[in-house]
DNA sequence: GGCATATAGTAGATTTATCTACTAGTACAA
DNA sequence: TTGTACTAGTAGATAAATCTACTATATGCC
């Protein structure tokens, strides 16, 4: 599972709780990766379960333990073996693009408000890519800028996505 | 299920097998949704279930009889409520981008290796998509027009992607 | 004081999607 | 004549993802 190699690659940045990981693939993930708070739990027990990460317990004060994993030497194998297989074919499934193409069975006002909603969508995609990008210090490392690099394909996905609104929008009034 | 919806806007173009459908997520729909042949038969078995979809055989001399699945006024209804129902949340997972984000465990050579293999990819899907549009004729009607906006989203994205490819590739050398 | 939000994790069910392996005939080429 | 690819569809298992609903505590706000 693809989860589970991202997840190594995270824990291999830092040690994290599940939690710590739920936020990763919120922000900073985000833009290739999605993943729902149960399946990241379910996929680090069973990382624990193939040894390839550990648990330490981190006593809460009253409040719940934090559960922190931390990669293992056979994890950060498994991660370089994943890293150098053949990469998994992708199919993006994209519900905008399905209505957009049975369009002509939606009023003229609803489509104009099914361009702005994608819109809108877009231009906070950007938003949150552009203030990562400025969050990110010069990029030193060369894992740095890798990752920076990756960050610079959603924002020029999202650019993309905005020329094309514009033009569309002008095409289909 | 958005899967179902998508059918049922392709038997609104015309009454079809699931090969025929199949056919369809394979080329034009292919820059929005993919589905799997056993997907498809289960889906279309559920329309016709939920009267959404209804089925002509089509005796074959010799040949396996056909199944032309033709969309009825039901149908019609159900895929015009999902068109006016809010747009699902989109989340693309992309495999080449979550080993880009950890690439800094590759070695030089494997991570050549891993661009050249996303710009095939890349110039592959453009070309596919260039060829789809030279195919179209003139886009006389809406619904056309509308089709090949769709399109055009999937064009713009690759030539994107190919800029991208571009200066990462000068960047991390 | 009460409420919302963030942290941290668990449990179970259901839905979707994918993989594998079949049947069966047609067309075409080496 | 054997092999390959295409058309057309079925069956069952497994894997992956999502949804819903819980338990707890801490922190800050009005």
């Amino acid at each position: 599972m693809i989860l589970s190699r991202i997840i190594l690659g995270l824990l291999a940045l830092a040690p994290m709780t599940g939690y710590d990981l739920k936020r990763h693939f919120d922000s900073s993930a985000r833009h290739f990766w999605a993943a729902d708070k149960a399946q990241i739990y379910r996929t680090l027990a069973r990382l624990v379960e193939e040894g390839l990460a550990e648990i330490e317990v981190i006593p809460g004060a009253g409040a719940p333990n934090r559960q922190l994993h931390r990669i293992t030497t056979g994890g950060r194998a498994a991660l370089e073996a994943w890293l150098r297989s053949p990469v998994e074919p992708h199919a993006d499934r994209d519900p905008f693009l399905a209505r957009m193409f049975f369009a002509e069975h939606l009023s003229p006002e609803a489509f104009r408000a099914l361009l702005a909603g994608r819109r809108e969508e877009a231009e906070a995609l950007l938003a949150h890519f552009e203030r990562l990008r400025a969050e990110a210090a010069e990029a030193t490392d060369r894992g740095t800028r890798m990752r920076l690099a990756t960050l610079a394909n959603g924002i020029a996905h999202a650019r993309a996505e905005l020329s094309w609104l514009d033009e569309t929008e002008k095409e289909l009034p």
